[in-house]
DNA sequence: TTTAAATATAACCTTTTGGTTATATGAATA
DNA sequence: TATTCATATAACCAAAAGGTTATATTTAAA
């Protein structure tokens, strides 16, 4: 649950997300936007559900979509943390520099 | 080429990553590092080569990586602006509605 | 010059991903 | 009420991902 790296792996999933962002969209309104099948469509809406992105609601025979805000929020901070201390090795290797300067 | 949303996927090639950003890794210190396979490793570093995150240097039987700085500092750079817009939908709806109200 | 260590590769396996077509179901409208 | 539109599901497929074991190959050290 909340694996946003599978989430974002997929292109089509990632306009996905911005298009629900902006807006709730219905799925065949989804659908139509890409050239893929609807059955496609909606493996990638599963996909985004199960990782707590999409949240889904149902109105008649319309099934409505929106990004949760929150949660999206909350992993991609998470995320950044994780890849941002891969830009910044080089200041961990300096801290750990100065702390083994410490001890002697 | 340099599709770091494939590279990032998996959690072993993110430990990966951090470990080469600080320091060169040989492969046999990589391999101490997890539980799983030579071979396994083996793949995913040929995936984060592929995807030009990971750079190879060849020393007598040692084999030698790092992460690629630039590169890396760049597709994550990428992503940012693409994942950031998600987050930032709701002032592209202010911007529209601002627009639009430009229009009347 | 054996031997041992580091790396590479082959062959295989299972699960996941990403897609398809065909068809069923359910709800709204003509 | 018959039809049409939106969604769901089943069955299938190919390729990619993520792993294994067994076995080369290459290089350094005993």
């Amino acid at each position: 649950m909340t694996d946003i790296y599978r989430a974002i792996a997929d292109p089509i999933r990632r306009q996905i997300l911005l298009m629900t962002a902006q807006k709730e969209c219905t799925q065949s309104e989804i659908v139509s936007v890409f050239t893929i099948s609807q059955p496609a469509i909606i493996k990638h809406l599963t996909i985004l559900k199960e990782e707590g992105l999409l949240e889904e609601r149902r109105s008649g025979r319309y099934c409505f979509y929106r990004l949760n805000q929150s949660v999206f929020r909350n992993s991609y901070s998470n995320l950044q943390q994780e890849l941002g201390a891969i830009l910044e090795q080089k200041l961990v290797n300096l801290k750990l520099f100065l702390e083994k300067d410490d001890d002697q």
